[in-house]
DNA sequence: TCCTGGTGGTTAGCAGCGCTAGCACTAGCA
DNA sequence: TGCTAGTGCTAGCGCTGCTAACCACCAGGA
């Protein structure tokens, strides 16, 4: 059995090997960069060996993608605790939110343009996704007693990836960044039940 | 010179030919479907024609993206001006935004997605963009007397096109777009200066 | 009326893409 | 030592965006 062991434990290493150099090549040239020619060549191996490991070129950048919730997820729950006031929770998660999204910009990319098969809400749902969605959302009940704080956790997560996508390409004032997150948490505290 | 103006009009219904093919291709099969073989074929005219008129395949996406600002710029517009009161202006706009991505998501995918190109707030913005956003920026400012009408459209456009995305790609529940469009016009109204 | 320049449109092909069939080799077991 | 299972390779298929080179036609002048 410790052939097997030792087997699996290279075959493991190389999984890893593959999405990190995937991760690493997609962060400094971008996704375009990351061909399966490109990437074999960079993991010294031939194309074919990528595919012993994923189905198809998508289901490495999904592999990409899940790594980057669990770290999103991570990032937030330490802003969470490091937050002295839980009042100031939300204002701390949504800046460790932008952070991490302008941080690793094709990790984001892989997680929220990238990858259409990973659903939120939905029995299939990987733990980090949940684990992410569940680190905002107790940013956003410390707030307030709110009803339904399922849905006001929904559109500050929608606020965020917005803020995020529109300001990456382009869509808002480049020196606005720090007024738009704030305003956002202003309008999110104002409006208790 | 006359001969000169029918070609120039022939160049105009083909040009147009091209980007409307494209749309409606997309719209029906999706934006992979939209091959510059498949366009080719769909107009009835060789691959090298669709080049005489647009660069790239990326020119042609673009040129689809602002026929689509052009038309938000209008639907919003419209619900902007069927509003009864002042005070419902915000609601309007953004029932009626999600309204146009829900039903042109290929043509929303090429605005926000796919044309990475087209800046906002910058000297070379189109108008149909800036015709958008000031639509947006008009149904702020009746909400109140903010300090900063800019930011905070900007701020309520990132949480449109997050809950747009976000819904899209199935991260948010199904059955509470509603309930979240209300919630987020809520809690803007709610953030008076 | 014939000739010529320019335009409109074509065919054929290049380099690169994701992906796979099938072969060569090697490590481990009987 | 011979067999087997598994690993990784070469080569190639059908597709992509894009372009060079050519042909047919039409408008305008001699």
């Amino acid at each position: 059995m410790a052939i097997e062991d030792r087997r699996q434990r290279e075959r493991d290493a190389r999984r890893r090997l593959i999405t990190a150099t995937a991760r690493t090549l997609a962060e400094s040239e971008g996704w375009d960069a990351v061909t399966t020619r490109r990437l074999s060549t960079e993991i010294e191996y031939s194309q074919p060996v990528l595919y012993k490991h994923f189905g198809s070129m998508e289901e490495i950048v999904e592999a990409v993608a899940l790594e980057g919730f669990a770290e999103l997820a991570e990032a937030l729950r330490a802003a969470r605790r490091g937050s002295p006031s839980p009042d100031d929770q939300v204002s701390r998660v949504a800046a460790a939110y932008g952070d991490f999204a302008t941080r690793n910009p094709a990790t984001y990319d892989a997680m929220f343009t990238r990858s259409t098969r990973l659903h939120f809400a939905a029995d299939d749902t990987p733990t980090p996704l949940t684990e992410a969605f569940d680190e905002l959302r107790e940013a956003v009940g410390t707030v307030a007693a709110v009803a339904d704080v399922d849905t006001r956790t929904e559109v500050l997560w929608a606020a965020l990836h917005g803020l995020t996508m529109l300001g990456r390409n382009g869509r808002l004032r480049s020196d606005h960044e720090a007024d738009r997150i704030e305003a956002l948490v202003a309008q999110f505290r104002a409006a208790l039940p």
